[in-house]
DNA sequence: CTAGTTTTGACATATTATGTCAATATAATT
DNA sequence: AATTATATTGACATAATATGTCAAAACTAG
């Protein structure tokens, strides 16, 4: 089960490639330091950086999306008694609205 | 079904008492423009605001708090296609981060 | 020890959030 | 219609947070 950070997770898919935190870096386009530090969860990993490492480590771009999102849902919800229930509510909204954009894709 | 957002569901509140915004906005002591904003979603609305509603309302604040918790996840996720599968992920995470917080407790 | 790699912290800058206020808009009352 | 109460909008200053850059310090491996 999927218990990692999605930094966490990105850094054991480099070193199973084993590439240097430096390289990959400077594939990025970015400062090691922040590198090292999204790995760590210091600082946020944007979308565009976990799409840019799935294409560098030929690695399922969904897989590492879903691990980005609910890392930011997680945050959000951090240590309320009640996050377990707003999830559930969350996704209950989340179908809801799905439904709703398709229909309004219709009406177009 | 909750479709709504927590500053629609706290505006329609608000009307069933009929509460001018104005005398809210007093009890909680901030500017009537920001609360009606948050009832807008124009503004983010803070947990210490929807407790003192809760209060005021004498509405039950953990609906409101699943209802506030569960916006700010929506937020993330927003058009996000992976967005339900990753809501299905936090949730076997925040399980996981649950149950492991209780044995940790033990260890004390 | 040395070289390569990673981590840490300080700093300047940029972005975003927040509170305050006044002008405008809307609704209700007389 | 004019007045009053209520709500919305936008501009602004300030505060809080995020981001990029850099260099020193800390690890690691040879």
């Amino acid at each position: 089960m999927s218990t990692e950070t999605i930094g966490e997770k990105l850094r054991h898919i480099r070193k199973e490639k084993e590439l240097p935190l430096r390289k990959v870096a400077t594939l990025l386009d970015i400062d090691v330091a922040i590198l090292s530090k999204m790995e760590r969860g210091e600082r946020r990993i944007t979308k565009e950086v976990v799409l840019k490492l799935a294409d560098i480590y030929e690695y399922n771009a969904d897989d590492l999306l879903v691990s980005f999102l609910s890392d930011k849902i997680l945050y959000e919800i951090q240590n309320e008694d009640l996050g377990i229930e707003a999830l559930k509510v969350a996704e209950e909204r989340a179908r809801y609205i799905k439904r709703t954009r398709r229909n309004d894709d219709n009406k177009t």
